[in-house]
DNA sequence: GTGTATGATTGTCG
DNA sequence: CGACAATCATACAC
């Protein structure tokens, strides 16, 4: 039981200033065979202790009622009475006896599987952790997550987000910090006034480990809570910057003239392969996904409605012609062209043409779905467009580039 | 402000 | 897994 005890030993030994109280006859919550057993004719006469016992409780009962200075001085006059080590002893006693039960209510502290979660995204966001460039792998992982954004202009949005997620770094850093501090000055003080008082009761040095594990319990409640709300800036933020959904852009005109010109002229069967659509995607500054969703986009707007699409069908059939033409066949047909992307003319995908309805296995250019594809031919019958004819050239023959 | 265009997402199907 | 169809959400033109 000492070795529990912090503070200056009771002067004479614990066991002998007990017995002073322990022969008490009939005193409640006497521990069995505790007191000294020949105590109980100690030194002193009964009434006279009983009534210094009764006097030391009642000065601590009411010295949190006192002023500061008034405690202090009482604190000091009960520091020297002569009843002191008696008393030290009784409350060593009785602590010994409630001792288990601070015992059991403590211990085990499992690590909270929804902080570990909290400390791992706010890791992989690079708000926690090792700076990492304020957080850019983090940006550049969430962009290639939302499946966009190799084009050029999302880099602005991106150092905008890289700067608000700094700050929110900042904040959070700042915060801990302020938190840990505090938990480190209250840990302080707390130790400092159970030292103080481990002078007039018993203070084991379990109790205060104990009282300092709940202060950092107490704080990294706090602390979390810091850390969720940390959580929700970040997602808050990466949905208004990187959620692509919101943030879209149109395609170039460039890359819708490219893109146009490929489905035109595959207009039988606009289903660029892999390969093509990683072509595509490279002249176009896009990714392959996206050229996916522009083919898919494509196709069923231009089968909903054909006529809507037709003009725009003639002018890039005739875009094809002409670049074509350049090749040096000659094809005459509907009005000129605007022409104004002649861009066309050094895109071989243009050249390659539409003419293999109804022969899908000659050139390699795709068949990649077989299942749509009888259903595209029955669906759309492209009237006016005329096909400037030739080659199989197809889209492979840019792979090079 | 409104209507349309358009890129992206979601759910379903084969 | 790719295509389709419906839908969403934003961009853009008026």
């Amino acid at each position: 039981m000492d070795e529990r005890l912090l503070g200056p030993p009771p002067p004479g030994g614990g066991r002998g200033g007990l017995g002073l109280v322990g022969g008490e006859p009939g005193g409640p919550g006497e521990p069995p065979g505790g007191g000294d057993p020949g105590g109980g004719n100690g030194g002193v006469p009964g009434g006279r202790g009983k009534q210094d016992i009764g006097d030391i409780l009642q000065q601590i009962m009411t010295i949190t009622d006192q002023s500061l200075d008034e405690a202090q001085a009482k604190k000091h006059a009960l520091n020297c009475h002569r009843m002191k080590p008696a008393l030290f002893s009784v409350l060593c006693e009785i602590k010994e006896k409630t001792g288990l039960s601070i015992r059991s209510s403590q211990e085990e502290e499992p690590v909270d599987p929804q902080l570990m979660r909290l400390d791992n995204m706010l890791l992989a966001e690079g708000v926690a952790g090792p700076e990492k460039g304020g957080g850019s792998a983090a940006a550049a992982a969430a962009a290639a997550a939302s499946g966009g954004g190799v084009s050029p202009d999302n880099s602005i949005e991106h150092s905008d987000y890289r700067s608000k997620l700094a700050q929110i770094r900042h904040i959070y850093h700042s915060e801990l910090e302020k938190y840990e501090q505090a938990c480190n000055e209250f840990t302080t003080h707390v130790m400092n006034l159970l030292r103080e008082q481990s002078r007039t009761r018993p203070v084991a040095p379990k109790e205060m480990e104990r009282m300092v594990s709940i202060i950092h319990r107490k704080f990294s409640a706090i602390q979390m809570q810091l850390k969720q709300s940390t959580c929700e800036a970040v997602m808050i933020l990466r949905s208004r910057f990187l959620d692509a959904r919101r943030k879209r852009r149109n395609f170039s005109k460039q890359a819708t003239e490219v893109l146009n010109e490929y489905f035109y002229s595959h207009l039988s069967n606009p289903y660029p392969s892999e390969e093509a659509k990683e072509e595509l995607a490279k002249k176009c500054g896009i990714t392959v996904s996206q050229v996916s969703n522009w083919f898919g986009n494509k196709r069923i707007r231009y089968k909903k409605n054909i006529g809507k699409f037709q003009e725009e069908a003639n002018i890039y059939a005739v875009k094809t012609a002409v670049s074509v033409t350049q090749g040096g066949h000659s094809r005459t047909s509907s009005p000129t062209p605007p022409s104004s992307a002649g861009s066309g003319g050094s895109f071989n995908l243009s050249g390659s043409g539409d003419m293999f309805l109804g022969m899908p296995g000659l050139n390699g250019d795709s068949y990649s779905a077989p299942q749509a594809n009888g259903g595209w031919q029955e669906a759309v019958t492209p009237s006016s467009v005329t096909s400037p004819t030739e080659g199989p050239g197809s889209v492979h023959s840019d792979t090079s580039n």
